[in-house]
Order: C-alpha cells, then sequence, then structure tokens
DNA sequence: TTAGTTGCAAACGCTTTGCCGAAAA
DNA sequence: TTTTCGGCAAAGCGTTTGCAACTAA
C-alpha cells in the first residue's frame, strides 16, 4: 500500500461518517461534503471511501445490489434493514462467535467470522402506523 | 399478481438453477440456457429471475455489489464465501431463530429473520496449498 | 382469443477511470 | 521537489425497460 495523505476530501468524508448514525449512500455523502467544499467531485468521494475502507476506518454495507452504504463505525457490528421504509440501522448487542464454531462442526471450510443482517419492522415504522 | 406461464425460458433457467450447486451470476445463466434456446435474450434472463423469485422458487444473493448471484434452493440456509477462490457455498446446519430472539431483547425493532453469510478458505482452496 | 412473454436494442444508474493541474509532506 | 490527490468528464458495466411480434393457456 503506497503513503497516504489527509486531505480536506477525505477528513470531511471521515468526519461526516463517523457523525452519522446512519449509513448513507457516496452520494448522500457527496451532497454533504459539497457543503464545506463546494467543488468536490463524486469521483472523489469514491475514491476516498475505497481508500478509507483499506484503511480499515470504514465499513461498506450491501444493502442490496442497487448501491453500496458506508458505515464509519469500523467496528464489527450487526444491521438492521427496515422493509417498510428501508432504513439501516446498528444493532446493539455482541457479536455471536458461537455461529462460527457451530458451522466449522457441521462444514469442511475453515471459517473465520460471519455477517449478519437482521429485517423487519423499526421503530419508527411501528410508531408510525 | 398476475397469471404466470410456464415458457421454454422459464423452465430452462429453473431446472439449470435447480442442478447446479453453485450459485451462478445472471450471465452464467445466460451462456448455460443459450446452449437450449440460442437466440434467448439476457433481458429474458434477468425477467424469469425476478418472477421466480416472486413466486419463491429462487433466492437472489448479494455477494458484494458488483453483481447478484441466484440460488435455487428457496429454502432458508446460510451461505459461505471463499476469500480466496469466490466460490459461493451452501452451509450445512440450521437456521439459527435464537438469533432473532436475542436481538430483539436489546433492540426496538420487530424483527422478522436475518441472513448470515460466513467467511474463510473453502475447503478446495485449503486442500490445494 | 388474449394477456403474458420474448428478442432486440436502447436506456439507466451507480461506480470507475484517464488526464492533468493542484497540493500534501 | 516529489508523489499523491482532486476535479471534470467520459467510460464501464450489470441491470432494466420500451416496443412489436410471438405464444401459452
Amino acid at each position: 500500500m503506497t503513503q497516504k495523505r489527509m486531505t480536506r476530501q477525505r477528513k470531511a468524508i471521515l468526519e461526516i461518517l463517523k457523525d452519522r448514525k446512519d449509513h448513507p449512500t457516496a452520494s448522500e455523502i457527496y451532497i454533504q461534503v459539497r457543503n464545506r467544499i463546494p467543488h468536490v467531485s463524486l469521483g472523489t468521494i469514491y475514491r476516498n471511501l475505497s481508500v478509507l475502507q483499506e484503511l480499515g476506518q470504514v465499513q461498506e454495507i450491501n444493502v442490496n445490489n442497487n448501491f453500496k452504504r458506508y458505515d464509519g463505525n469500523p467496528e464489527q457490528h450487526y444491521h438492521f434493514f427496515c422493509q417498510d421504509c428501508g432504513s439501516v440501522y446498528d444493532l446493539y448487542g455482541s457479536y455471536q462467535e458461537e455461529l462460527d464454531q457451530i458451522f466449522s462442526q457441521k462444514n469442511p471450510h475453515k471459517i473465520f467470522g460471519h455477517n449478519a443482517d437482521f429485517f423487519g419492522t423499526c421503530s419508527h415504522c411501528i410508531n408510525s402506523n
């Protein structure tokens, strides 16, 4: 990996991502970065998100295959997807290591870890019905 | 939902998907369907995969955001992604309902279910090193 | 007969990339 | 001064869609 520099653009993206509790798309981040740096380009957003991922400061989330979302929390944690409004939330609760052991015993592969995504109706949508 | 017809194309896609143990992409399916129906089009593959999903006969798998993969096994089951060769396998072992309960207690959302993807090195890659 | 389906090709939408001037270190 | 980075715009690429002809039921 080559030497990385902390540019204004990269710093802005990282700060915005750490501030937000939700998991914005690249273009949502773009809109917000433009408030600070009006002539920033979408290409710059994508390039920096990729660098920040390599550096382990940001996680990419696969909601579905339409577009990627980004998470400023690099810790291992699960996500919840609301089927009604499409929002993505972090879940409270710890990583379930037992799962890796259970499935290691039943399968021939060397399992290093897992991701889990929960789905249902979020608290906001429950209350607005 | 409107009435669905079992066309040659739809039948071919379904049969191919049920036969394969791996989880092909739309264009891999396209290549195989062309052996039976030379003038089939990619658009037809996509449209039928979408219909077969609605009918609950096929599952869509999000490997990463580059493209979708399809699974001819509509049962709830977990997947394993090999980080070395990129293959996707079905895992043996049952759905862990407890997970839904554990995280329902710790979070304000109504959880209906979850997906889990495991990763590591597959048995084939272990043996070839 | 008729409504769903197909092939073809164009359109889409998110993401990546080439180029060259700008700016971290 | 060197080398990474950014802005801009074009290209890439998997997926979707409009349309007229076709076909399962």
